[in-house]
DNA sequence: CACTCTCACAACCATATGGTTGTATGTTAG
DNA sequence: CTAACATACAACCATATGGTTGTGAGAGTG
């Protein structure tokens, strides 16, 4: 799948800050396991309502899932395309990366050649 | 490419955290560019060297570069599997979620079916 | 209406983070 | 040896983060 990426550097900022806390990466895998409101989420962890509240606000700043409400609750929804985004920002690392051990490995054979030769 | 995933919570807190400052990503694609000194990495930044040199040691601890002894030098050069183990995480959300969404798909097709029927 | 549930939001606190400066150590060039 | 360079590391500071409690406001229920 191709996914282009036209982040800003705040919005890769807002995706990787909330990937990297262990609660609400477990939030956003519950979330994308089944949609579920915001309450629901809080009774699967031992801190406070208002914590959990906070956690899936920063996810939602991110845009890793969106709030939508349905009567008193807030169901709590993923948003796959940001994942994709996330996974294609990466990808041009690894490429950057892939790209310069190819090249690396080419200049490394023309050595060999030239000291074997 | 398949890339297994035995990270650690601490390990995947470690690499997002890493990725989630501007800074740090810039000299991450510098590093996959071309390996080089901190201090060669710091004279790209309106920052001390000192500052540069804590970016730098949050990226070792996530294992996203290494560094290695070059004379006074100390070269930072790219792990590029560490970044693609944060590839295939990403890609197990994604997956998931995937699947969830085909799985929507069938309930509203065999509701259409239902109700066209 | 009164009650409960769910959420929003503010105030507060401890700790982590991202920057600074200053000092010390090892390495290379003269 | 001395000077300059690259790095390491500690102390310090302001702000961000992740948690708490408390208060208040909509939404559904008896």
């Amino acid at each position: 799948m191709v996914v282009r990426v036209d982040l800003s550097e705040e919005d890769v900022d807002r995706i990787f800050k909330a990937l990297a806390d262990r609660t609400r990466r477990d939030i956003l895998e519950r979330a994308i396991h089944r949609e579920q409101s915001v309450s629901a989420l809080a009774h699967h962890y031992d801190m406070s309502f208002a914590a959990v509240q906070k956690h899936v606000a920063v996810l939602e700043r991110a845009a890793l899932v969106t709030k939508e409400r349905r009567g008193r609750e807030q169901i709590v929804r993923t948003n796959g395309p940001t994942i994709a985004r996330a996974i294609a920002l990466l990808d041009q690392y690894e490429q950057l990366w892939v790209d310069r051990a190819v090249q690396i490995d080419a200049v490394l054979a023309r050595s060999d050649e030239e000291g074997g030769g």
